[in-house]
DNA sequence: ATAGATGCAAACCCTTTGCACATTA
DNA sequence: TAATGTGCAAAGGGTTTGCATCTAT
């Protein structure tokens, strides 16, 4: 786990001396949770009783900016706010007007809508903003008090992890009934293959969730921050209620590349978003294998294809 | 269809006094199609010659926006634009920031997922912002022409009316199948009614689109405005796949409910969005019929059930 | 007559910049 | 030493406001 001294290192542009004003404004910056305005950070900074000028902390926040440690985020104030990039994979807002606190949250169901839109009007998008502004639960009960201040990414492991799990059960369950309904014992087979390989991955993706939530208390409390409805209950789960016993050889495969070439690109896409975050390696670690799969199963239904062209179409084959 | 200056008399707020100025300055605003900064409507105000001062415009901008006739948008330039609310309801934006030129859209299903969201995070939301940053088509093909300047209450009532067509034409479909399939006479009759309700209804929709293209030369030419991918092919289109013989008679209520509350639902929440357009009399009409539908399917379904508890369960009935 | 609208200039807020000085490689 | 970072104050852009003056009701 890269630490933030290591992750101002490997972002620092090339050509710029140290200082330790510069330091001590980033530092401090990079230990905040929510999103502070430049004023906001004036004040801190000048908490820590520096002889720091204003100046300074705008061209410092500008190098932060292009350096790609801070994102500059806009909430109609009439004034820019800014965010560390720091384990904190980009994200969408939920902001409310009482007490001026923000909450994130991601959708990659909305990703997907916003990438559809953009296609559909030939526009090449390079950044989305999107923010719903109201009330928050708190201030709505009346007790306004301060934002939790759980990190991002472990909330988004979690959230990631989540999902994985689900995806890996409703596999685990998708092959498990495709291998029972199998005529053809090479697809039974390959499909008891992966049924196994599901039910490993599912078992080391469950002992990872229980290190995760013991390693930061309360997180299981927090709540959703990545929502993705397809993937809420596996995205095999549908696949698995349209299996039926008529034809299932060829039917399970189809669905089986469906269903991975769905996860694969869901992984893949979150995963190489983030700068660095235990989501990470989750995503891209589950992107391959799922890709894996996806190749088996393409292997194995051009197979299958190949045979039916040499044999009669849906005929009866050897064993029960 | 109501006028600007009918638009502005129901928006203005009462105990205020006319002044030439303000009228001059929101009639002029009124007029303008994109989305303009203060300073750029100081520029045209000054063509117009008249002695007005910048504040003036300011104030009248805060006018505007306090009575509901303008709506204040950020899009991150460092000073707000405003955009004139008669007959161009809420939407979301892509910006191109090349020629910085802004064009809009509407997403259902994008609005439904916030909603989601929202409830999700126990969060009461006012309003949402929606923007894609990027570059535009003209600006990618190196031809930075200006904004066609369509009505937006043309397009949008150009893809409420497709989604409505495409609605009904699977309506019209679903219950025709409906009515081969059903066992019951009674609802069988009840398919046939609708069927041709619906194909009614497609009559008139298809006439009022031929009005509006003929009354808006090019509208055709515009692209999309309103997305709402489940009603693309028609809100009926899957349910009609999902139509089997057996039990076509209870499964066909249930589709037709489903489906006939979807599209209520949708009708509903644009058609009490706009301010006024001719969308939304397409709309709120559509979804009081959708509303009849509804309430006579689900008659239907109870009247169906209650005859089944008294007979045997799936019996054959007296005609064929 | 009186609340409301306007013009003008100043003030305001947030942010950037010019320039002299300090610091780092 | 030469390029870069910093402080200070000034300027900049966008917006609001105090106050005297108009103007509709």
């Amino acid at each position: 786990m890269q630490s933030t001294a290591e992750f101002v290192e490997t972002h620092r542009p090339a050509g710029g001396r140290r200082s330790g004003k510069r330091d001590l404004i980033v530092g401090l910056f990079l230990r905040q949770p929510g999103h502070l305005s430049a004023d906001e950070l004036v004040d801190l900074i000048r908490q820590e009783d520096k002889r720091i000028s204003r100046a300074t902390i705008y061209r410092t926040l500008l190098w932060m900016v292009e350096a790609g440690i801070a994102r500059r985020v806009d909430f109609g104030e009439g004034k820019f706010r800014f965010e560390h990039a720091y384990r904190h994979p980009r994200h969408f807002h939920l902001i409310c007007k009482t007490c001026d606190q923000s909450f994130e949250f991601l959708s990659s169901d909305i990703e997907t809508l916003l990438e559809e839109v953009a296609t559909a009007r030939a526009f090449a998008p390079r950044q989305s903003v999107v923010q719903i502004y109201g009330t928050c639960e708190a201030c709505r009960a009346g007790s306004p008090k301060t934002q939790p201040a759980a990190p991002t990414d472990a909330v988004f492991a979690r959230d990631a992890l989540r999902i994985a799990i689900a995806t890996e059960r409703s596999g685990l369950e998708f092959y498990t009934r495709a291998a029972k309904l199998a005529r053809d014992p090479r697809g039974r087979k390959v499909f008891d293959r992966l049924a196994a390989e599901e039910r490993e991955h599912l078992g080391t993706l469950e002992a990872r969730y229980r290190d995760l939530v013991g390693a930061n208390p309360g997180l299981e409390s927090q709540p959703t921050f990545l929502f993705f409805k397809g993937a809420a209950n596996g995205l095999f789960a549908a696949g698995t209620e349209e299996l039926t016993r008529r034809g299932a050889d060829k039917q399970a495969l189809l669905i089986g590349i469906r269903c991975e070439r769905g996860s694969h690109r869901f992984f893949k896409r979150y995963g190489e978003r983030f700068e660095e975050s235990e989501g990470r390696h989750v995503f891209l670690e589950f992107a391959k294998e799922e890709r894996d799969h996806l190749e088996l199963l393409i292997r194995e239904y051009r197979a299958l294809v190949a045979r039916e062209r040499r044999r009669p179409p849906p005929g009866r084959r050897q064993s029960a």
